[in-house]
This record gives C-alpha cells, structure tokens and sequence, in this order.
DNA sequence: GTTTAGTGGTCTCAAAAAGAGACCAGCACT
DNA sequence: AGTGCTGGTCTCTTTTTGAGACCACTAAAC
C-alpha cells in the first residue's frame, strides 16, 4: 500500500523534474536556432559576413544550391532580420544582400563555431571512418 | 578589337577569382557544419552537455522529436564522434547516451551561438513580425 | 535586325527527408 | 492474464528539397 503510493509520489516527481526542468519544447532559443541552422542559411551568411553580394553572385559562390533554395533561404534571413536586401534601379535591375548589424552581431559566435569546424573536420572525417569501418 | 580582348580578359579574371578565392562548393567545413546543423542535433547536444541520459529520456525532453528521428539523430552524432552510445545489460536493456571529449569540444562554440539566441530571441522575433506585417 | 547572354526570380514535377503511428521481444509488476 | 516499460524498426503519408523549364526586359555581339 504505502510503497504503491510512493512509487506513484516519486514518478510524479521526476515528470515535474522533467518537464519543468529541462523540458525543450517551448524553449524560445529553439526556432532561433532553426533559422540559423538551416542548410544553406549559414552559409549564406558566412558569404555575406565577407561583403554584399548580389543574387547571381551567390548562386555562383555556392554552386550547389537551387536557385530555387537560394530565392528562399535569402527570404528567410531577411525576414529574421540577418539580412537586408536592395533593389537597384539598373537595366535589369539588380539586386543586393548585405548582413544587417543584427547578423553581423550573429556571426560572431557562429563564426566561433565555424572555426572549431576547420580545426576539428579532419577529426570529424576520421571518426566517421572508423564508425563506418566498424560498425558499417 | 582591343576592348573585346580586354573584356574577355576582364571576365575570365573575375571568373578565377571567384571560384579560386571564395568558392564554397568543396569547402572542408561545409560537411562538418551539417552534421551539427540538423533540426535536432544541436538541441540534443545541448541536452546531453548537461549529462548523459537515456533513450526514454531524451525522448521525454525532447517531446516534439518522432522515435524514428531520435535514432537517426542519435546515430549520426555517434558517427561523427560527438556523442558516446553504451548499452547496459539490465532487462530490460537500457540504452545510456554521452558526450565525447569531441562533443564537450564542440559544444563550446555551439553554447557561444546558444547564448546569443537566447540574448537577442525577442528580437529576431520582432524583425519578423515586422516583416510579416509589411511583406506579407 | 536578329541572335545571344545576363538580370532575378517563379512554376512545375520528381526525389528525398521527415513525421505519425503500428509493431516487436523480453521481462516485471499486478 | 493483462499492463507497462525498454529501445528500437517498418510502413505510410506529408513536407521539404532539388532539377530544370520558363519569364520579361535589356544590352551588346554579329
């Protein structure tokens, strides 16, 4: 009876140690992060933390990506605020992207975590490797 | 005559300079920074630099994420070396995941970024209600 | 004057990735 | 005998992404 109860008080406890704790799923840093994380998105803002670049540019700088991909991940940073866009008058007209302060000031910890990817990918490649080699 | 050569030239210049200088098509990081960009691997990371947890727990932490993701997330953090998987013999088995030395490393400049999304959420939120209501 | 190329996109369709949920074996507790 | 918990896998559907055609406009080449 009592230790019926008690299992029941202490799995209680620890849902409320979870859930108010360290649950993740209202955390407002996640859909922050997303933005960032996307898989062209830091790239993108790497290029432009360099300078601005038009549209054509980019695509050229990073040959891999869609145009379509390339249209809507500028869209997204510009919406988040990273990136400002212009329009310029010109026949045709011509478009540019430039970092905001905002993404200026986001690209200095990814920055951070960028170099610790140059530092670490031959690490990172070789890990794979092994995993691969072992465990296939 | 001369001016079309110069031209030519001019272009095959700016061509070698952009794919020479800052072409990020084979660019060693890219594939590094991937691993760590996925929707969900930075956000278990961040749950397991706090301390190691098990298969049920994470998935409790992390409502939102399917089972099937959490493997595969799992298994591709394993493979990269960043996160430690060890089975204990209990029955039922239970399932124990941990940060590498590597992944203690990583999450460094990853808390870098963490931080400055949870410094400057509201206002990356702002920049896109803005923009929502402008652009539409 | 007519082809050719470059501007920044959008649209459509196919392929890949992710989400939802059923299912599994084995054991403990009831 | 039924229920629940362990850590997954399998299948099906929905969402996301990629590949490539198309667009109007203009300038320069031929």
């Amino acid at each position: 009876m009592d230790s019926k109860i008690f299992n029941l008080k202490a799995k209680l406890e620890v849902y409320k140690a979870m859930t108010n704790g360290a649950n993740f799923a209202d955390c407002p840093v996640r859909d922050v992060i997303q933005g960032i994380n996307g898989k062209w998105s830091s790239l993108l803002v790497m290029a432009l933390a360099e300078k601005p670049y038009r549209f054509g540019e980019l695509r050229r700088l990073v040959p891999d990506i869609s145009q379509r991909m390339l249209t809507q991940t500028l869209y997204d940073l510009q919406r988040d605020g990273y990136v400002h866009r212009e329009v310029f008058p010109t026949k045709p007209p011509s478009v540019e992207y430039s970092l905001t302060d905002l993404g200026r000031s986001m690209f200095l910890p990814l920055q951070q975590l960028i170099q610790w990817a140059e530092l670490n990918h031959d690490v990172v490649r070789a890990a794979r490797a092994a995993f691969d080699a072992t465990q296939g």
